[in-house]
DNA sequence: GCCGTTTTCGGCCCGACTGTTTTCAGTCG
């Protein structure tokens, strides 16, 4: 899929404009095309060649030329034109915090600045200070802006962020004065990857929670410090932002920084189409200028007309339209989840025993668990013998005479090999109760390559499940080329299911593709992957991916009870 | 550049904070 490939290209063309000066109606077109066809499921060379490039929503004429030229030829006259006019080193500089595209020109036209090294030595010779509105100080922050950002990190994984909020949020519960207080941002639309930490109180005397939050013993740096919020730096990278409002306006302040920013814009371009202007304080009757204000949020959506909208579907991606006409899905919760049908066990590379896992999985509440181990060819995680795999058989069978209230369901993941083939014989996949099918070998064969081998596995009459469908892993290795449409349309024909893989660093599938695979028709399983007691704790990423996928218990085999379970599992 | 139950032209979300001003532009989220 070429997505990705145009929507960077227009992701640039963006910033080039900015750095232009242009019009910026213009660059938030070009941003927000490039948005929707990285969000789009479907492969763009496809929308392309049927003609319906205009059909998503933000590409219009110009651009569906642009994107159409871009495939055709590899490259786009107007984004060539606009390399050409700028300094390549300029455009990094929109990514130093405090600097815009107009100061950025005035440094460049002025100074002659046009990357970032020349940036910084422009800085410590005190050059800047002498240019209009700037001084002493803003040169100051632009060095420290750039030191910043020279040990900045990506995106951090969700897992990573839960415990940095837990942290910080129980730091401020514990200060005098605090009222309400949550996570917002990203972290509580539950993405794979955080970028800030934001949260939001209310509390009796604002200044001091925000001075308290400043001096936090975690704060390495303090970015932004007024009387009703305050940015720092903590674990050397990660910004965490505190706001404080009035209680009557947690409402609407808990919407706005949830977001995401698509979602607020539509929200309020709908507020201003019904008479309204919303705010993060109030929502303001235009007629007569007075304010209404809500302490809960989901009043604010109420007051335009709306259902309750989830935070993991905050992402204008059709969520406000299926809340407007009644249809928004009933997600998927933690509690609906009866089992994890992937786990490992010390019969191949996990570090517990079947028994310890089992328990494990009973008091969480499951109904049944399915242990699958590795197959011969996943050498490095000691995968078993068919010998091997039918004692394991026998195994799970005493294991189950021995547990109560619970049942342990014998399984293989089984590797799909490079030339298509299953790891086990067919008549020994029939005697397993799940089989769960995964690529680990041969990640970088051909699109076509990789497609057909997912395609067979599906076809397999004893695969129920496709393990960590696309391989990625977050921030590490991109997924393998796949044909998804082929995939979803084969799962869906064969009832075979897909897996939300729940481990943090791999989420596979993601968002995107997970909720593509429900419109076609695809049944969903979230499992954890475990290789110990612990890891069955992840379940609740999964879940995340799962409901920011549209999911609702329906969709997802795990949820179902285990005699239900038993008669849609092939055997 | 996109878009249309007011519109094919004229709109396109809203407010806090900072550093520089002497009333505000720029940036951020």
């Amino acid at each position: 899929m070429k997505n990705r490939e145009v929507a960077d290209i227009l992701y640039q063309m963006a910033e080039l404009l900015e750095l232009k000066a242009e019009n910026r109606f213009k660059i938030i077109a070009f941003s927000k095309a490039a948005r929707a066809i990285e969000m789009l499921p479907e492969d763009i060379t496809t929308v392309c060649r049927e003609k319906r490039l205009q059909s998503i929503p933000g590409v219009g004429k110009a651009i569906a030329m642009k994107v159409e030229e871009y495939l055709k030829t590899g490259r786009i006259t107007a984004h060539q034109e606009l390399l050409a006019e700028t300094p390549p080193g300029l455009a990094e500089l929109l990514q130093i915090s405090g600097l815009g595209p107009k100061t950025i020109f005035l440094l460049h036209d002025k100074l002659n600045v046009t990357n970032l090294e020349e940036l910084e030595t422009a800085a410590r010779e005190h050059r800047i200070r002498r240019l209009p509105r700037m001084g002493p100080t803003r040169e100051a922050n632009i060095l420290k802006s750039i030191q910043r950002y020279k040990k900045r990190s990506t995106r951090i994984l969700y897992s990573a962020a839960e415990p940095v909020v837990n942290e910080i949020l129980s730091f401020l519960r514990g200060l005098d004065g605090i009222e309400h207080i949550t996570a917002a941002g990203s972290f509580r639309r539950a993405k794979e990857t955080v970028g800030d930490i934001d949260i939001l109180a209310t509390a009796t005397r604002p200044g001091e929670i925000v001075a308290a939050f400043s001096r936090m013993p975690a704060v390495q740096e303090v970015l932004v410090n007024g009387p009703t919020k305050a940015s720092v730096i903590v674990n050397d990278t990660i910004q965490v932002d505190l706001r404080i409002v009035e209680h009557r306006s947690f409402g609407t302040v808990l919407q706005y920084f949830t977001g995401s920013k698509e979602h607020n814009v539509k929200l309020r371009q709908i507020s201003l189409s019904r008479g309204y202007s919303l705010s993060e304080y109030s929502l303001t009757r235009l007629s007569d200028g007075s304010d209404l204000f809500f302490d809960r949020e989901e009043d604010v959506y109420g007051a335009l007309g709306l259902p309750f909208i989830p935070p993991e579907l905050r992402e204008d991606l059709g969520e406000i339209e299926a809340a407007m006409q009644g249809r928004l899905p009933r997600l998927l919760e933690q509690k609906d989840v009866r089992g994890d049908l992937h786990v490992h066990s010390n019969w191949s590379d996990g570090k517990a025993t079947i028994m310890e896992m089992a328990r494990a999985a009973r008091d969480l509440g499951y109904e049944y668990i399915a242990v699958c181990d590795h197959s011969p060819t996943v050498g490095i995680a000691g995968g078993l013998s068919p010998e091997r795999l039918e004692e394991k058989i026998g195994a799970v069978a005493s294991a189950n005479e021995e547990l109560d209230g619970i049942t342990v369901l014998s399984g293989a993941e089984v590797d799909i090999k490079a030339d298509g083939r299953l790891d086990y014989t067919d008549d020994l996949l029939a005697r397993c109760d799940v089989v769960v099918a995964s690529v680990h070998m041969g990640l970088q064969q051909s699109e076509r390559a990789i497609t057909g081998r997912l395609i067979s596995a599906i076809e397999n009459e004893n695969v129920d499940i496709i393990g960590h469908p696309t391989g990625r892993i977050i921030g590490q290795r991109e997924a393998y080329d796949l044909d998804m449409t082929s995939v979803f349309e084969a799962a869906a024909r064969t009832g075979t299911a897909l897996e939300i893989n729940s481990y943090p660093g791999r989420l596979d599938l993601n968002d995107v593709n997970a909720r593509a695979a429900k419109e076609a028709g695809v049944r969903m399983c979230i499992n954890t992957d475990a290789h110990d007691v612990e890891q069955l704790l992840t379940m609740k990423y999964g879940v995340n991916v799962a409901r920011r996928s549209w999911l609702e218990r329906k969709d997802v085999l795990n949820s179902l009870p285990h005699k239900e379970l038993l008669s849609l599992l092939k055997c």
